[in-house]
RNA sequence: UGGCCCAUUGUGUAAUGGUAGCACAGCAGAUUUUGGUUCUGUUAGUCAGGGUUCGAAUCCUUGUGGGCCAACCA
């Protein structure tokens, strides 16, 4: 009968949703398991808050779960500090995974696996050093060769195992290698190493290993022990999806099953961790929090929130092509949160004193204006007007283009919830400096009871100079002069010298003092702008998230 | 030059052999006491050639272009 497309037809599902659809419908699985897997070796950036949300978010979406699990096997690089980052970042995210659990408990259990493909003759102790085994590998277009120690029997590896464990040779002197197939036109395949000797200390197992176990030794097998189901990771893996097979194979383990998907690039930003301590360690920017870095707690320190950043990554989408995604994506997802939620308030970045010439000196009175437009439950508050007050520099121009509308010579503009106003007179020093403008009010055009019939076209903000507080205020702009600066030889060559601009005399509404730290505002006209930590009572501090979309351009 | 993955408006992402849609960006207009918001309209796309089919973005094939793989990193 009725054919009705758009009643009870689904949104269309990305194809990692099909996947675990069909399994589903097909009884492959009966529930979903997945997992977050940071190697804690540096704070959470953008990238993985996609991954998080698109792991965290299947399970949601099937009724099923999602662990974190830090992928802590190579100890020279990881920290309790990254580890504790982590699951805050996560949190703040919005998700609590089911379990938190670690790559290194399962060392045991990795330990006898690795003894019991030795015994099969699956894996041998190589003595052969780095480079020898690099040369034996072969390349993409010619097979490798054996190692001379392929063919170690079973009983001797055993041995050999037990001595690499117990700490009988210093770090690099051998390894434990899977012996799969040395001609094989996937590299992975080519004998991988399982062990490798670390005499170095881990922040959870202490001194008990020496040897550590490689990502594909641990990876998979961390994946099964816990039973996840689908194993969500980058495309760069997926030429490692035959060997994570083949060990859950040879093993005869739960048989997780790997699926990858792309990352994502943000133009005029970099994404690898490596890079992103660079720029930390070598002070290009204040820390991982930065509000320049695109880290988690940059971008919250920037202002961010969690919902615009689950929603940007909801917008992304999931594929498979390489991507490069433009910033003014992440731009439109906080704009639109904030737009919503933030209260409004009253701040001038580079005061101009305005005085006003036919209001009495001592007099002052209170105007009433909303807090949130878009949210009248957010009711209203009450600004102070008087003599002397401060526009912004930019909402005044000597000389102005056609299609300007704010504050001229001779011209009118209204303060926000205030009066009219017009410029009688620009006063300058002796160098030409424009040092305030003389304007007279129009007292019949009070906000909400204006009788005066004048129309203009500009609002402009202000404040009180009486009232008004000093601040300093952070206004960012991208790090990055080039689209993509990690296609670059060195990133850093497009390092923006202009990324951070400090304004240490700006004015904001005395309401703004109590500001606790991250939270967040939209200055009228200006932007939306986050309390920092860094600010006082006698200072506070505030860091732009972002500003209003300009349609206006100055010509 | 071995293997694997990918190719849809500027950027992302749908369409699962049957009208190429959505979002962001852009442009134009309406509304507006934020040049914001909101609303309306609009520009713009199936990498190329061949094949299968009544019909192909979709299937096959050959190219082309891009990405990944030769760490005792993950």
């Amino acid at each position: 009968m009725s054919t009705d497309k758009t009643e009870g037809s689904s949104e269309s599902l990305n194809f990692l949703e099909e996947i675990i659809e069909a399994d589903l419908r097909e009884g492959k699985v009966t529930s979903v398991l997945t997992r977050f897997p940071p190697e804690p070796n540096g704070y959470l950036h953008i990238g993985h808050a996609k991954s998080i949300a698109l792991n965290f978010g299947l399970a949601q979406k099937f009724g099923g779960k999602t662990n974190l699990r830090y992928d802590d096997t190579n100890p020279t690089k990881e920290e309790q500090e990254y580890v504790d980052s982590i699951l805050a970042d996560i949190r703040w995210l919005g998700f609590e995974p089911a379990k938190v659990l670690y790559a290194s408990d399962y060392f045991d259990q990795m330990y006898d696996w690795a003894k019991e493909l030795i015994s099969r003759g699956l894996a041998y102790v190589d003595f052969s050093t780095a480079e020898e085994i690099a040369a034996l590998k072969g390349t993409p277009t010619e097979p490798g060769k054996d190692s001379p120690y392929r063919n170690t029997s079973p009983e001797e590896n055993l041995a050999l195992i037990e001595r690499m464990k117990v700490g009988e040779f210093p770090d690099g002197h051998c390894v434990l290698r899977a012996k799969v197939d040395m001609a094989s036109p996937n590299m992975h395949l080519r004998d991988p190493i399982m062990y490798r000797i670390k005499h170095d200390h881990h922040h959870r197992t202490g001194d008990k290993w020496c040897i550590y176990p490689m990502y594909d030794w641990a990876h998979g097998q961390s994946d099964s022990i816990e039973g996840i189901t689908h194993s969500i990771c980058t495309l760069e893996f997926a030429p490692h999806r035959p060997l994570y097979e083949w060990f859950i194979e040879q093993l005869d383990i739960f048989p997780s099953r790997q699926f990858e998907f792309a990352r994502f690039n943000l133009n005029y930003t970099i994404m690898s961790k490596r890079k992103l301590l660079q720029l930390v360690q070598e002070k290009h920017v204040r820390g991982w929090d930065d509000p320049r870095m695109p880290t988690i707690s940059g971008l919250r320190r920037r202002g961010y929130t969690p919902e615009a950043i689950r929603d940007f990554a909801r917008r992304i989408g999931v594929a498979k092509r390489e991507n490069l995604i433009e910033i003014s994506l992440l731009e439109f997802c906080i704009r639109e949160d904030l737009n919503k939620v933030s209260l409004r308030r009253f701040a001038v970045l580079r005061p101009l004193k305005v005085v006003v010439t036919n209001y009495p000196e001592g007099q002052e009175e209170w105007l009433e204006t909303e807090n949130n437009p878009e949210a009248p439950e957010t009711g209203t508050r009450k600004v102070a007007f008087c003599r002397e007050l401060y526009i912004e520099q930019d909402d005044f121009m000597e000389n102005p283009p056609p299609k300007y509308f704010r504050l001229s010579p001779g011209g009118m503009v209204r303060l926000k919830s205030a009066f009219i106003i017009r410029c009688d007179e620009v006063i300058k020093d002796a160098q030409g400096n424009l040092v305030e403008i003389h304007c007279s009010y129009v007292p019949e055009s009070r906000s909400g009871q204006d009788t005066s019939g004048l129309k203009v076209k500009g609002v402009v903000h202000w404040l009180s100079a009486r009232h008004a507080h000093p601040a300093e205020v952070r206004l960012y702009d991208r790090l990055f002069q080039l689209e993509d600066p990690g296609a670059e030889d060195d990133f850093k060559n497009s390092i923006n010298p202009n990324s951070l601009e400090i304004i240490e005399n700006a004015m904001v509404e005395p309401a703004l003092v109590e500001a606790n730290d991250g939270d967040r505002f939209q200055f009228t006209r200006l932007g939306y702008f986050c309390a920092d930590p860094d600010g006082t009572a006698e200072k506070p501090v505030f860091n732009r998230t972002v500003t209003l979309k300009e349609t206006w351009v100055k010509k």
